[in-house]
RNA sequence: GGCCCCGUCGUCUAGUGGCCUAGGACUCCAGGUUUUCAUCCUGGCAACGCGGGUUCGAGUCCCGCCGGGGUCACCA
């Protein structure tokens, strides 16, 4: 059997972290199995749900490299479909209609909860007289649902979770306006798209019931059900788009590599041994649903920001250069020539080092791009104080004279000068490093020469020697 | 409230009856390397929710309690 996997997102927000592990899942079971991996919008609540979201929940899986394998699928427009199952249902005696208003509904919830007892649908018309229908009532569809036995799904997460039937009410297939509800929608699509695998948060357990009945009763093989813990959030609440979580483009803006996200949602909830750092390579060889861990994760930052910091020092210079570019050209209000790229090209290997994420390390490169004279921040103002420009213009001559500009050679020239006159490294470098940069903290400092090159160099050392 | 699920360091997790005086990672702390910062290296703090069983032996199995979460829509 091929396996086939979808993420189903229903488009009433932005696409959010617990999504957006969902989805690595079901991308990652589709590709360790040869399988394949698709995307479906619930989009049946045509009130709620937004242009916005869609390109929202689009983008966001782009950006992940979380794209499905083809085209996404509208649940909307399967509606057809959808009533016909339905009809099919109350033909064959397995659904019925149902005149309740909303009100009575309410107030029949209400009864029950104050008596202590189930708050679903009572059934009241599932066996009732046709011709007891009130006119200019339109109805709803209701399944209806066995009554005696036991449902049990064999989750591969979960394990083997059983639900007594008589828990679960006979739920709404049809609409009084007659549109599906996302009940009757996703067992329908789930099995007109060949799905095997539904793999989504366990706030769904109890629909899988359902939803299995509703597979035998519409006669078809259940998909094998997956349900994942949700992702809690530092303070062990729930995470949802309701409680203020954020939207994966979120995480983009606070300067977060995608691999290093998909890394950190694949540790959350999922362990492979003592392993912390998988490529997706080496992810999709291993990722398997019976290491899915069943208790809920908290969203931890700390550790995201530590392996971001990871697959930053480990990204292409210039991958870098492009994602910084935008915040640098932003806070310095114009863009950028070629000198300023190639040096923050050239300056990205020690850069990178020093930064745990994008906006980060925009700042720490943005020295690199100024233009003079360099503004001292309070620390750097502190270096270069009396003593500290005299240490600055007492060198200069030495640097002016410099045959070779290069790291290696400006460290040896220095390194001899101190010796000479007995200063430690330290003294002369930290006032070169604050006139250079501008703060008291830079990548070496004789790299940062090297990268600014002989004439800048000289120019912001000048500037601040008296 | 009914039903369902979960419970190992602060956090993510390893652990499937003896290899556990419970391992790794992040955070934090202390050292080392170093021209600053960061990286890196070394070391340290820190956990089986509680109570009963079962067993020669339990973090691992069973029961109860407590705690957390999910779900009970003509939302998805």
């Amino acid at each position: 059997m091929t396996v086939v996997t979808r993420f189903a997102p229903s488009p009433t927000g932005f696409l959010h972290i617990g999504g957006a592990r969902t989805a690595l899942f079901n991308w990652l079971y589709a590709r360790h199995h040869g399988g394949t991996y698709l995307l479906r919008i619930e989009d049946t609540d045509r009130k709620r749900s937004t242009k916005e979201a869609i390109d929202a929940i689009l983008d966001g899986l782009d950006w992940l490299g979380l794209s499905p394998d083809g085209e996404a699928v509208y649940q909307s427009a399967n509606a057809a479909r959808h009533v016909e199952a339905a009809q099919g249902l109350l033909e064959a005696g397995k659904a019925y209609r149902c005149y309740c208003s909303p009100e009575e509904l309410t107030a029949m919830r209400e009864e029950a909860r104050a008596n202590g007892k189930p708050m679903g649908y009572d059934g009241r018309w599932r066996d009732r007289d046709p011709a007891d229908a009130p006119s200019g009532t339109p109805p709803v569809i209701r399944f209806k649902a066995p009554r005696e036995g036991d449902t049990v799904i064999e989750d591969l997460v979960q394990g083997s979770v059983t639900n007594a039937n008589e828990h679960l009410d006979d739920m709404v297939l049809l609409r009084a306006d007659g549109t599906p509800t996302y009940m009757l929608g996703v067992v329908v699509d789930d099995h007109d798209m060949g799905i095997t695998h539904v793999i989504r948060g366990d706030d769904h357990l109890t629909n899988a019931y359902r939803q299995t009945q509703l597979y035998l009763a519409l006669g078809w093989e259940p998909p094998v059900f997956a349900h994942i813990p949700l992702i809690h959030g530092a303070d062990g609440g729930k995470l949802s788009k309701r409680h203020g979580a954020l939207g994966v483009e979120a995480y983009r803006e606070m300067g977060y590599l995608p691999e290093a996200l998909r890394n950190y949602l694949l540790r959350l909830g999922w362990g492979h041994g003592d392993d912390e750092i998988i490529s997706t390579e080496q992810a999709i060889e291993w990722f398997d649903l019976d290491a899915v861990v069943r208790s809920p994760a908290r969203f931890d930052f700390a550790k995201l920001d530590n392996l971001n910091g990871h697959y930053l020092r480990q990204a292409e210079d210039s991958r870098l250069v492009e994602l910084i570019l935008p915040s640098l050209e932003s806070t310095l209000g114009h863009g950028l020539d070629e000198t300023a790229k190639s040096r923050l090209e050239k300056a990205m290997g020690g850069l990178k080092e020093r930064a745990k994420k994008i906006d980060e390390l925009a700042e720490n490169a943005r020295f690199y791009a100024i233009n003079r004279p360099v503004p001292l921040d309070q620390k750097a103002a502190a270096i270069l104080d009396q003593e500290g420009r005299q240490k600055v213009a007492d060198i200069l001559p030495l640097l002016k004279a410099a045959e070779d500009w290069e790291a290696q050679a400006l460290e040896e020239l220095v390194r001899g000068y101190a010796e000479e006159t007995g200063t430690k490294l330290g003294k002369i470098a930290q006032p070169l490093r604050a006139a250079l940069s501008g703060s008291k903290t830079s990548p070496p400092i004789f790299d940062v020469m090297d990268v600014l090159g002989r004439e800048e160099s000289l120019n912001r050392l000048s500037d601040v020697a008296k």
